[in-house]
DNA sequence: TTAAATAATTGCAATATTACGATAAATGTC
DNA sequence: GACATTTATCGTAATATTGCAATTATTTAA
């Protein structure tokens, strides 16, 4: 099959899978973490900066714009890439959420 | 393709990587949330409380087990399954690292 | 208007993922 | 041993993902 049954999750577990899915490529990664590196927006300089090709770093672009966690704005020739600081907060609370799960009460039993 | 052409990034975004691809999956994240939720070991319930096959959660379990975030024991002809609290800090480290970048010296330039 | 620069889209090949039926393996019970 | 219970593995079909060459916008400069 290859295609996930959300019906039967509910949103939030649907919500957090997707999130962690674009997060689910080293590629996707390293885009947000340079444009967080810098202190201004990305001209389209991530072609040179990751070793991927245009068409390939262009599709890993649509993906984190497509999730609200990137901004793209049209300057001149160029577009000018940040991150969505205002969805990067939300979808830090949602993943947040999850990643801290109480675990104090655990015993290992296993 | 479909292949990630690991080798072009660093170690620490390959495993952000590997743990969020993971956690991609709403299945996966039901059966973690459901092993933190109960506060015993689950010993092969999870069929019956997710609705995928045996063989389905099997896998998703294995996926689990192999980046060591689940333990499982073999307890009489089931198989008793928690959380493996170490890795799970470990990694939740990793996780924090990543989505904690700091978002204050941004302007929304774009 | 033509050409250059840049990014998006299309099309496609290679590989990965998801799901599950069928089966096998492991353990416990009689 | 024969059988039941439970989980893992195998095989396979359907779909998704990744990467890039080729092409198509889109905008600027000359």
């Amino acid at each position: 099959m290859g295609l996930a049954k959300t019906e039967m999750f509910t949103n939030q577990q649907n919500e957090i899978a997707l999130f962690a899915k674009v997060f689910g490529h080293p590629a996707r990664v390293s885009i947000l973490q340079h444009l967080f590196k810098i202190d201004s927006c990305v001209c389209g300089d991530l072609v040179s900066e990751i070793g991927l090709a245009q068409p390939t770093i262009s599709q890993h672009l649509k993906e984190l714009r497509h999730l609200g966690l990137i901004k793209g704005n049209v300057e001149g020739t160029s577009v000018c890439y940040c991150i969505n600081t205002e969805n990067w907060t939300k979808m830090k609370e949602t993943m947040l959420q999850f990643l801290n799960q109480d675990i104090s009460t655990k015993e290992d039993c296993c």
